[in-house]
DNA sequence: CTACTTGCAAAATATTTGCGTTATT
DNA sequence: AATAACGCAAATATTTTGCAAGTAG
């Protein structure tokens, strides 16, 4: 029985090699709150790397976030967003104005489900994202 | 105060009329369990419409979704996915096949967080998706 | 009739990839 | 030296849109 993916992680692993590129798109992730798309990271990378290309900054945010040093958001919309912060916390995401906030990590304390003893579906992480207004936009609402 | 977005909600809403294509798409979602892509959506109406465009099917899906009469998946991936069941539950995605399957709705009534009181987001909706191995693909990780 | 919707094709976005070169180990 | 990673550009998706024609209300 083939169990090709499986495979693939166990044999001869890639050697990974440190380049600028690499840390100063690590950097910019690890530095903002925005969780930003990838063409915004570029445009932040730019200012130190004026020559990086796009393709770089792809390529290396799937091998950051299949290392785990980031990760990727659960976002409808255009494009993929992505988060230096891989701790296990939750999004908010504003209807109106689309920001996506991070709700407080002590709310992680409360999820202890105990579904995999109940379900057949064993879990190994779970992602959870709120819809509806921010505070900002909360203002706007009540007032109109 | 402009509030753009709001006021086009309010003025003048476009009436919506019934046609073969959109019930066709609604038809197909409502009858599939798959959460699947607009392309696989296009694929299976185009066997009763063989004449209907992507175009009409992505158009759709937009009114539909803002309709409240079908949802989008937050799903990381190469594109979309659309489920005809807007009831609230909850997916699990499989780390291995990619399989996205439902998490049986009685889950949902443990969900009541009281977050609104204690955090500055108004909550209308959440959305919640577990990773991890399907029955299937957990049977495979135990033989390896 | 009016104006929403369609099919088609072109455009706009977003992401990946081939390739010759550069840089890390 | 070997090979991972780069920059660039071309190739792939994926999704949206302009427009003339069709159709529901």
């Amino acid at each position: 029985m083939k169990t090709l993916t499986a495979d693939a992680n166990k044999t001869h692993r890639k050697i990974l090699k440190k380049t600028k590129q690499k840390e100063a798109i690590l950097r910019v992730l690890k530095n903002t709150m925005s969780h930003p798309t990838a063409a915004w990271i570029y445009d932040e990378v730019r200012k130190e790397l004026p020559h990086i290309s796009l393709g770089t900054v792809y390529r290396n945010l799937r091998l950051l976030r299949a290392q785990g040093e980031i990760s990727e958001l659960e976002i409808i919309g255009d494009c993929r967003r992505f988060d230096g912060d891989t701790s296990n916390h939750y999004h908010g995401r504003c209807d109106r104005c689309g920001q996506v906030v991070n709700i407080d990590e002590s709310m992680s304390k409360r999820l202890d489900w105990g579904i995999s003893r109940e379900t057949d579906f064993t879990i190994s992480e779970y992602r959870l994202e709120f819809h509806g207004l921010c505070r900002d936009c909360r203002k706007l609402e009540t007032k109109e």
